[in-house]
DNA sequence: CCGATATTCAACCTTTCGGTTGACGATTGC
DNA sequence: GCAATCGTCAACCGAAAGGTTGAATATCGG
């Protein structure tokens, strides 16, 4: 089973879909805008909307032959919560990220 | 060109070693004890715990014949703000989360 | 010294990833 | 209506990911 945080940090993980992102971060755009800055192929960066979507992270909707993608920054919210609390457990409520964490990760996975 | 970032994220990506970051938030902890309760083999773990390690996530230290294993929280605070600073993008100073982008990434890249 | 324990290495396999190209289905505007 | 534009699909490719097994390398304990 995939979960959300699988979709998020593995798409994540490629540096162009973190450049679209940051693309993103400026002003919802179509497809055709969002392929320009890259030196790959249309199909190739629509492959990567399709992650990005699939992860939650950016929305697509389709007006007229133009599909506009816009940053969904909630998923990001999500894992990075996830990361804080690893990050700062020292100053957190232990008991509570350990219930949290029971509900996200199962030992044994993979 | 390979960033910290790539690692960083790459290595959250996987369920396993995410639940082996789990584990190590309760104590330190020799290999053989990680791979304890996943079902798949020592060489596995051991791999899974090279990932973590070249990504910043986690430190090991070889003490005799054990190799002991220890979250490093730090590499995740790092990822964290870069996800924080999309995630809550409105109420924060967007010139300077600009000026940080541009050192992490780099469009066109992959 | 020798057997047991701890961990990695090397070779291999299968699946996924990131990319390509060319054809295709919609939609637009003249 | 028809050519141009927008975007995806399908088939393919090479490389990397995640797993296996078996052998190798240290180190420990008696």
């Amino acid at each position: 089973m995939e979960t959300r945080l699988d979709l998020v940090f593995s798409a994540l993980a490629d540096p162009t879909r973190r450049a679209i992102l940051k693309l993103l971060l400026e002003d919802d755009m179509a497809v055709t805008d969002v392929a320009e800055p890259f030196e790959i192929s249309l199909a190739a960066i629509s492959k990567h909307l399709g992650i990005l979507t699939r992860a939650g992270l950016i929305s697509q909707e389709k007006r007229g032959r133009v599909k506009w993608c816009k940053l969904e920054p909630d998923a990001l919210r999500e894992a990075s919560v996830w990361m804080q609390a690893f990050g700062q457990f020292e100053e957190m409520d232990l008991d509570a990220f350990e219930r949290f964490l029971e509900q996200e990760l199962e030992i044994g996975a993979g």
